[in-house]
RNA sequence: GGGCCGUUAGCUCAGCUGGUUAGAGCGCAUGCUUGAUAAGCAUGAGGUCCCUGGUUCGAUCCCAGGAUGGCCCA
């Protein structure tokens, strides 16, 4: 060996295990194809162990020990070893996974007891040997341990080692080993057979890869995470040894033992299924599901068993699609599926797969990926710290509403935190929205459909502000055709923000002092209405209920052809024209300069404008009237320099507005025109004529 | 140990391909209003954009490393 005469009669190779139980089924040991490897004369036998792991391994030894010869592992392939329970060989092999860290850098390879272990194996041609029954006892191959529980098994087959001087050393460690999740218990690998879909054979991987190309996928990584969960997946088992699940509808030859899933077989159980439920599988004799003359392909043989392995349920949810989806009216693919991201691995890939082995094509349009629901401080909620919430509880305690607002508010895509201080914000921003919805239904209760003005014949202010909501409107319809739904929450809070802080004051005036069917009061209320309707259109995805009870309060006229808030179609404006915004955002910063002074509080003052004519022209066009009141000023002074550069904001200055105050609009102006009713303004006096003569 | 993702005001979140004083809503403080009134309007305070280094004339944004939280694996 390594060209060397072995001085003694024993040589051994090191190796270390944490479950002496696998030594029956040992069939090779690997090693690092580029670690060194080195025989060391420890005086009564020669070792052979990985040299940077050589101290640790021998110990005490290492220091008398004789460093003989040393090679890279893979020199060593192929040699054979002694199992050292049984009279038989292990192979040397390699394996890149072999850690230099710990242990002696020699691994016991058993693949009949682990997945890398079965790789290793089968990339070498080593016997799989499985000596475990499913109870986990040895069996007759596992010689006299035979009938021994595995893990009581250990002490003996350490105690044989150490009998039989193969025992290095034993100590106890601590170290990780897999538990059942759901019984905590210890559990063992057995390599043993089972039905696999091919994800290799007929290009299945592949196509289901070219069939992600259609869809849409939320957030944008996703589909990038799902590439990789289908490229790197295994060849995917879908059997289960259960009592109780749908039957693999398969059957073993008795003669040559050959399991053979054949499509007339499973289509006949596929029928029979349909008609007296899976359970029969279990209840019928084969032959009820064996086509006339089926024979076995390999022996001829006739005879079969039923088999008894059954689907896995992770097999069935990827294949709900087809039961669910492509007839009673449901379209094949789906517009979307909205699953935690477990599912790029789960159900994401298993409906993929699938779909495009049977159909070619993905079973969705869309996939949409949800975040984790934590409670307030970010940790998963749990019943026993008592930070778990029930989502039928929060909606019995806020309210179905607030809780899908609270849904909309956050990114759901992310993880995110839940508790009552979270709610109590988004309840207040609820209030809000209801609100508003209040003052535009309680403004247009002597609205008819006759009396509405068109979009063509509003005045300008109000014009501004339909387009703004129009261009709004789109905004959220689009951000919902994305499942971008907190895109469409935060277009709706500010909408609904900005239509509360210029446009609902701008228009009191005429509400509330116009006469009744004063076209300038018809004009804002139609507006108002124009807005309620598109409004409660596009948040009645989220704000279901709300949305419903305000659209059935709306006057029955102005309802008509929309029986529900659902009939609505959303809004969507024609193009979007940064002008609106623009003259918005000026018309609010004039509003905000001219509420900034401390000395004059609303129509107390008059307004004094320094402008460039440029501004002047997009102000002047609002009429003087309209542009009071939204600036809230009994009187605008517009100074118009052409030395203004036209970037620069206009200034504002506020003083005393001119006449009194009249009691009925708050106006201040000359009174007492009319000398009848002194203490009002003119309009408002010709307004009060027309009501003592109707 | 590997792959992927997140980290911006007290809270929930914006911030397009790097470019003046980083924004909104809610909360908080202050003022106004009392004809949306268990409402409405305005103003203000509050941020080392997780940290370190790099690229660049310039980085919340790009790159590298790290911290921290999460998902899926091993």
């Amino acid at each position: 060996m390594l060209g060397v005469e072995l001085p003694h009669e024993k040589a051994a190779v090191v190796v270390w295990t944490t479950t002496p139980w696998t030594l029956p089924g040992n069939s090779g040991v690997a090693l690092h194809p580029d670690a060194a490897y080195a025989l060391y004369d420890v005086g009564d036998e020669t070792l052979l162990v990985a040299e940077a792991l050589a101290q640790a391994t021998l110990g005490e030894q290492f220091a008398a020990a004789k460093k003989m010869a040393s090679t890279a592992g893979r020199n060593l392939r192929g040699l054979r070893a002694r199992n050292p329970l049984f009279e038989r060989d292990s192979e040397i092999v390699l394996a890149q996974y072999v850690d230099l860290e710990t242990g002696t850098g020699a691994v016991h390879t058993a693949p009949g007891h682990g997945a890398e272990d079965f790789e290793t194996g089968t990339a070498n041609g080593l016997q799989v040997r499985n000596p475990v029954d499913a109870t986990g006892h040895f069996i007759a191959e596992a010689g006299p341990y035979a009938g021994m529980q595995i893990f009581d098994a250990n002490a003996t087959i350490v105690a044989d080692l150490r009998a039989n001087g193969t025992l290095l050393r034993a100590e106890e460690i601590v170290h990780s080993y897999p538990h059942c999740w759901r019984c905590h218990n210890p559990v063992i690998f057995r390599a043993t057979s089972q039905w696999f879909i091919a994800m290799d054979r007929n290009d299945l991987r592949a196509r289901a890869l070219a069939a992600m190309d259609g869809v849409t996928y939320t957030p944008q990584w996703g589909r990038e995470r799902q590439r990789q969960m289908i490229e790197r997946h295994p060849e995917w088992c879908i059997s289960r040894q259960r009592t109780w699940g749908t039957p693999i509808p398969a059957v073993t030859c008795l003669g040559c033992k050959e399991s053979l899933l054949d499509p007339a077989v499973a289509r006949n159980a596929a029928r029979r299924f349909a008609q007296v439920g899976a359970d029969a599988w279990w209840r019928d004799t084969i032959d009820t599901y064996l086509p006339a003359g089926f024979a076995c392909p390999s022996c001829g043989g006739t005879a079969f068993a039923a088999e008894r392995d059954i689907v896995d349920i992770w097999f069935e949810s990827g294949v709900t699609h087809l039961a669910v989806l492509g007839h009673d009216g449901l379209p094949w693919p789906c517009d979307a599926v909205v699953e935690g991201g477990d599912q790029y691995r789960g159900w994401f890939r298993s409906s993929l797969v699938t779909a495009a082995a049977i159909r070619g094509e993905a079973p969705y349009r869309h996939v949409v990926k949800n975040g984790w629901v934590n409670d307030e401080e970010g940790r998963p909620m749990s019943k026993s710290r008592g930070t778990g919430i029930d989502a039928r509880d929060a909606m019995d305690q806020y309210g179905a509403d607030v809780l899908r607002l609270w849904a909309a508010s956050v990114e759901f895509v992310d993880d995110v935190r839940f508790g009552p201080n979270v709610v109590a914000q988004v309840g207040r921003v609820y209030r809000n929205i209801r609100n508003r919805i209040r003052f535009m239904l309680g403004n247009i209760g002597d609205l008819s459909p006759e009396s509405i003005v068109e979009r063509a014949a509003l005045p300008p202010l109000d014009a501004l502000a339909d387009d703004y909501a129009a261009q709004k409107f789109s905004a959220i319809a689009d951000a919902y055709d994305v499942a971008d739904v907190h895109g469409a929450y935060l277009a709706i809070v500010e909408l609904e923000s900005g239509l509360s802080a210029l446009y609902f004051d701008a228009v009191k005036d005429p509400l509330y002092s116009r006469a009744a069917g004063d076209p300038r009061r018809r004009a804002a209320q139609s507006v108002l209405f124009r807005v309620l309707r598109g409004f409660l259109a596009a948040v009645a995805p989220v704000l279901s209920f709300t949305a419903e009870e305000a659209w059935q309060a709306v006057p029955e006229s102005l309802r008509a052809g929309a029986e529900s808030v659902f009939d609505l179609r959303f809004v969507r404006a024609i193009g979007g024209d940064a002008a609106v915004e623009r003259e918005w955002a000026t018309l609010r910063a004039l509003r905000a300069a001219v509420a900034a002074n401390t000395e004059y509080r609303d129509f107390e003052g008059k307004a004094i404008l320094d402008v460039s004519p440029e501004q002047h022209r997009n102000l002047e066009r609002f009429g003087d009237e309209d542009l009071r009141e939204a600036l809230v000023v009994s009187q605008i002074e517009t100074r118009v320099s052409s030395a203004r550069a036209k970037d620069v904001s206009p200034s504002v200055t506020v003083v005393a507005a001119e006449g009194d105050k009249c009691a009925r609009c708050w106006k201040y102006r000359r009174l007492g025109g009319d000398a009848s009713h002194p203490s009002i303004c003119d309009a408002c006096a010709a307004v009060v004529r027309d009501l003592r003569e109707a």
